[in-house]
DNA sequence: AAATCGGGGTT
DNA sequence: AACCCAGATTT
């Protein structure tokens, strides 16, 4: 008996959740349509993404690539290089074996039920059960951060949520919440809730839809969650690259796939020490990536002979290009920065 | 279960 | 400086 009134109550505020989104829900560009490749696409840019940063890598990248078999047949290169500076790199390698997966196992139809849409490559059980519910409508709960700390401060509830468990255990709580036949948008509603208005510190929670049965607010306890045990400390790491030069040229390599920034393109590690007389400036650039304290040290060094500079490109496997040619290839962000700042000098001379 | 993987915004 | 963001994969 207690508990069949506790599921009403769920319920209740779950369609108090739905009737504010319909209202007040964000009007983004993914949320006109049902196609499950755009779905798919936006799911795996906004992972751990803010939508104000991904919003033009969305567009570009759907634009340049509207559909799976477009996406398929392009080159890896070529989808990284719409994918410059969202980080998280293998995200987009995933995301280009995802679409040959569904060329050579689901004859190029996005697969429609949840357990293959897991077997693509980089969707895990958040963006299988966000594109189950909103193209296909499964009753099947999206947990992402926001649900973590939404559901945590509604019901004042201490699960913690670098449990490995929390998705599972919080997923269980939305389902009591969630109305039938409404799990796209009520995965969706919970998402703009937790980015407006349950935001992780200072949220707005006298214009929050849900604060009358807000345990954590109405105990004054908003700080409280979620709780969080796991913490990560950072690490240093140092990085000393040499830009080679002669005559508006200079050389890259493309990175392995075993460590940061996979598959995107940098300068050269080392040099022969011969020519430290070349060496015309040096740089030293702070970097912040998450958990690391990023310092790289860069060299300028203009060569002064054509043939020591193709030679050395040859024997080492590094590919030589000019300002131009550098714009279609994805480096990353302090090495961008770099050669932004490079060209913007030298063209006002 | 813990580590790793970017870049950017907020406090 | 710490924390978080429409998490997934590897170890």
């Amino acid at each position: 008996m207690k508990t069949k009134k506790q599921n009403a109550d769920f319920l209740y505020v779950g369609r108090k959740l739905l009737d504010w989104y319909q209202i007040h829900g964000r009007d983004l560009p993914f949320r006109k349509t049902s196609d499950p490749y755009k779905i798919w696409i936006c799911e795996i840019i906004f992972q751990q993404t803010r939508i104000e940063q991904g919003l033009n890598h969305y567009r570009n990248f759907i634009e340049r690539f509207p559909d799976v078999q477009t996406l398929a047949s392009s080159q890896t290169d070529d989808v990284l290089l719409y994918w410059k500076g969202l980080g998280y790199y293998s995200r987009a390698l995933n995301l280009h074996k995802a679409a040959l997966q569904i060329i050579n196992d689901f004859d190029g139809v996005f697969p429609t039920e949840h357990d293959d849409i897991l077997k693509l490559k980089g969707v895990g059980k958040y963006t299988a059960a966000a594109v189950s519910s909103i193209c296909f409508g499964k009753h099947i709960a999206a947990v992402d951060g926001n649900f973590y700390r939404v559901l945590s401060r509604v019901f004042a509830d201490d699960f913690d949520i670098s449990n490995s468990k929390a998705f599972h255990y919080f997923s269980e709580l939305a389902l009591k919440m969630m109305p039938e036949n409404e799990a796209g948008h009520f995965n969706e509603a919970m998402m703009d809730l937790g980015s407006e208005i349950c935001k992780p510190r200072n949220p707005l929670c006298e214009s929050c839809p849900l604060n009358k049965e807000c345990l954590a607010f109405n105990l004054g306890k908003i700080p409280n969650f979620p709780v969080k045990t796991k913490k990560v400390k950072a690490t240093d790491l140092e990085l000393h690259y040499s830009f080679v030069e002669f005559e508006g040229q200079f050389l890259i390599r493309q990175r392995k796939d075993d460590f940061i920034w996979k598959k995107l393109y940098e300068f050269p590690i080392e040099f022969p020490v011969e020519w430290e007389q070349f060496i015309t400036k040096q740089k030293t650039i702070a970097h912040k990536l998450t958990h690391k304290n990023l310092t790289i040290q860069i060299s300028h060094i203009r060569l002064e002979s054509q043939d020591v500079f193709t030679e050395f490109a040859s024997e080492n496997g590094f590919t030589i290009i000019n300002e131009e040619e550098s714009h279609l290839k994805s480096f990353p962000k302090p090495l961008e920065n770099y050669l932004t700042n490079l060209f913007k000098n030298t063209s006002n001379v």
